[in-house]
DNA sequence: GGGCTATTTCAAGATAGTATGAAATGGATA
DNA sequence: TATCCATTTCATACTATCTTGAAATAGCCC
């Protein structure tokens, strides 16, 4: 395979197409960080985060802030708390909402 | 509207819903983020991403690693330009492709 | 010019994600 | 128990994204 020079320098130094390889993540690990970046993918989701990171929530004060219906607001909610972004805990009625660890990274970096 | 009390007595502090909602950015702000957060929900982009953070490649090293049809790369890499994560110049018959500074962000944050 | 190569573009179908309203769940209160 | 309220679930329609193979583009070399 003929490579342009400034690249194929280079790609020497890291061990060829096969040395990349190696560099890549394994096939759970990315499907694991393309799942998380799916979930901030969407204007609400990405709403729903950054107010999560200023206090957890329940989803009655979400929904007044983010202004869309109720089975759609809980198909976002349900999207980040697959991706593990988020977690509920029910407190009687309510369910009260907060970023886990990785949902912190996330905020903190969009932040930042 | 009822809220429950630990949500209440915080949610006063930062100005109520109203509060909440004015430390959102805005409508494009929101859309560009989402928009780049897509560009890196998929495996794919997301090895695309990982490669280039190693160095400038030609299409022809970035197909050989990654090992997926010529018009399926293209559109990936074309998802990417669009997030403006990368950008190609051409060099002679070749496409270099590299990061651009928000790809060095993103990809900066994905490694550490 | 003619042929070769790297990459993109296009159109089509296939798949996945999203919105909507109605119905279900389950805790609280009386 | 009956009722109310917050939230989720479900079915369905809709829309966006992705894959595929064939054709187009554009630079290079003879």
């Amino acid at each position: 395979m003929p490579i342009p020079e400034p690249v194929e320098d280079d790609l020497a130094r890291v061990g060829g197409v096969v040395g990349l390889t190696r560099l890549l993540p394994d096939r759970e690990t990315l499907a694991l960080r393309s799942q998380q970046f799916h979930a901030l993918s969407d204007p609400v989701r990405l709403k729903i985060l950054l107010l999560l990171a200023v206090q957890p929530l329940c989803v009655c004060v979400i929904r007044e802030v983010v202004a869309v219906a109720d089975s759609r607001l809980s198909y976002h909610l349900n999207v980040l708390k697959k991706a593990d972004l988020i977690a509920g805990v029910a407190q009687g009625n309510w369910i009260i909402y907060s970023l886990t660890p990785e949902g912190e990274r996330f905020a903190a970096a969009l932040v930042g």
